[in-house]
DNA sequence: CTGTTAGCGCATTCAT
DNA sequence: ATGAATGCGCTAACAG
């Protein structure tokens, strides 16, 4: 028994070590009178020591840990003079619930993943704005992971994401061909629901690229351009593909040959040279249609630095609209995809398929849903089009 | 004990049941032969029905729980044999430590608890990413929560926040004069460090908002400007009250009154108004400064349509750049902050106070250090400069 | 080298 | 209405 104690003794000891760094209050035990109460020297001492407790609260306001957990909990079956003795020395500790043993007992963890490339990138920061929103709503925080489009870290950041135990996934994800992705989602305790890009066995919440990119070729086309060259960076995204798909397609009706480069790389100079090479070719093209912003702005600049009209020698159409893009000379013709749309969408899918707290469950075709957010040919001028400079948009 | 059975069963059985919609596999055991061996049809069935836990890797590979601990956390005094068993079993089974069991043990929790306004923000969530990739560096995620510049709602959400236990708080305080919130960093068992914004009490990192500004102020006058307008929103905030110190002292020092209108809101066409406002007065104003993203832009969209020459008209220097500054006719000239390094500096800050895992304790010093990174004024023609269109980050 | 065990803080049950 | 006791999954301190 005395063993035990000085066991005891050490390892209280020890704890109240690693917590120092991160306590305010120091109650001195140091001069405890004797040994004969080491238990109650200790006792404070310990509790005391670090963040406060159930236990701590419980003692300061002299009622057993249960009924403070109540108190905690809604206060319910609990009589108002101990709900308010019980919630002052919540105060005065500065009390707040520890979130993991609360997860240890099973439940929710109020908690969502969010999976995506990159948080810098204003799709995604705009779609974390929303779905944030929702978590909000839902009580719950988001726990941000990044892959930067590799799938092997996606994969590791995937591992870190899940030990915190969300309730579910908000994920982009890098590519739909990923094996071991794949194995992931198939044995995910939790529902994953995807954003921008679809991924087998998952519900998804996208954009119609495909139609999108269509319209928009069309609707240069539309405006007798003939030679349209298709701009775009890492068509292994799905994305791309899709918009790329889309492009051909409308070539293809309009009995035209698709033009279609998709070495552009990040960096606005080698956008230039290459735009000039196509431009210095023996048949240059009369329009530009970008998939992507950050093409659509290299093309831009590089179309300024060149001093080509546009649209009149050169017409352009970008994908994704952007903040300035009503406000650049010409104003740039842009299809709008509905960014927050998507991260609201897919974050609502996501609490959708969690249920309602209670052991409601949920329709299981929300684990299947696909839904297909329509996307916006937004005219202005670099297409073509005459666009009075006043519209109720800009 | 009949009794204690029973409330057992149905226990297990509300787990089950809650557990049932996140579980691929359901080993049955309604098939259970009889009665007499329940705890053993039992066991199985509830330690297999839901994510696995350290008990069942062990319980797989034949070892003891201690062993597949050992194991999972580096595999030291294990031999290579048992190695292998319980790797392969971790690996057939998709095990993932518990990380709210680790918390609960007293050890860091491997989370940056980030409180901004909005991760819609593209200031924001660049530093959010930089702050995300030093966090991925020291293998800890990001747990973010947003206060839209609420008081209390930053409250709420940061008691929200403070109950997963981060190991530390990047914040970026929506006042300086908010008692409770002082009142929290008092207390605070974790690190703080401010983003953008000082907080009594708190390591921060800033950038030089009143030199920029005077700075900025000094170049215009500089270009013969008299009637500097500076305009902006949110006066509140830390940030834009410095810069309007930092213009109120050039014009000071340049003999030069004072144009202030901090009236700006939201929206492009209230700023339209309100320019034009100022350019039918007595004495207009034949510059402007403007104090925030939003303000810069909607102010150059106005003097587009007021068909105004920028510069020879009226000048224009905003503060903080953005990425299509340079691409505007005439490109625009701002104040650019080294946004990527605020969120990088102050999350390597936190981590710096967090000291290296190991129980040595940082220098105490770090816990009042303020950084001040420089600002640069970006040259570009709005301001008045003959500007080279080739310059190299264009 | 390996297994057993004691809590971490909490919600929950059961007994009062 | 209240308190004591249990166990969530894990790590660390032991005993073999």
């Amino acid at each position: 028994m005395t063993v035990k104690t000085e066991c005891v003794f050490i390892k209280k000891a020890r704890k109240q070590d690693v917590r120092e760094k991160q306590t305010r209050v120091q109650r001195m035990c140091a001069d405890s009178s004797g040994s004969a109460s080491w238990q109650q020297a200790n006792m404070p001492r310990l509790k005391s020591g670090g963040v406060p407790t159930l236990a701590d609260v419980a003692r300061a306001s002299g009622v057993g840990i249960a009924t403070v957990s109540r108190v905690v909990n809604g206060g319910v079956n609990v009589s108002p003079e101990t709900l308010k003795k019980v919630q002052r020395a919540v105060r005065r500790l500065g009390y707040l619930p520890n979130h993991a043993a609360r997860i240890l007992k099973g439940g929710r963890t109020k908690t969502i993943g969010l999976l995506i490339p990159s948080i810098a990138d204003s799709f995604f920061s705009s779609c974390a704005g929303t779905a944030g929103e929702v978590a909000q709503a839902h009580d719950s925080l988001l726990l941000f992971a990044e892959s930067n489009n590799d799938p092997a870290l996606e994969l590791s950041n995937l591992a870190v994401l899940m030990q915190h135990r969300p309730d579910g996934l908000l994920l982009v994800p890098s590519s739909a061909s990923n094996r071991a992705l794949r194995l992931f989602v198939q044995q995910s305790p939790v529902p994953i629901v995807t954003l921008d890009r679809p991924f087998p066995g998952c519900a998804a919440v996208l954009t119609n690229s495909f139609e999108a990119a269509r319209e928009a070729t069309l609707h240069l086309v539309g405006h007798g351009r003939k030679r349209i060259l298709c701009l775009a960076a890492e068509p292994s995204l799905y994305t791309i593909r899709e918009r790329l798909r889309g492009y051909s397609d409308a070539m293809l009706a309009a009995g035209l040959p698709s033009l279609i480069d998709t070495s552009l790389a990040i960096g606005a100079h080698n956008a230039e040279t290459l735009i000039q090479g196509h431009l210095g070719s023996r048949t240059p093209p009369d329009a530009i249609f970008t998939l992507k912003n950050s093409a659509t702005t290299a093309a831009y600049q590089a179309l300024q630095r060149l001093k080509l009209n546009i649209p009149r020698e050169i017409a352009l159409i970008g994908f994704d609209d952007f903040e300035l893009a009503g406000m650049l000379r010409p104003a740039l013709t842009v299809v709008q995809q509905p960014i927050e749309d998507v991260g609201r969408r897919a974050a609502e899918l996501l609490f959708a398929q969690l249920g309602s707290d209670d052991g409601s469950t949920p329709p299981a075709s929300l684990r299947r849903t696909r839904l297909v957010l329509p996307n916006r040919l937004l005219l202005r001028s670099s297409c073509g089009c005459r666009h009075s400079a006043r519209g109720p948009e800009e």
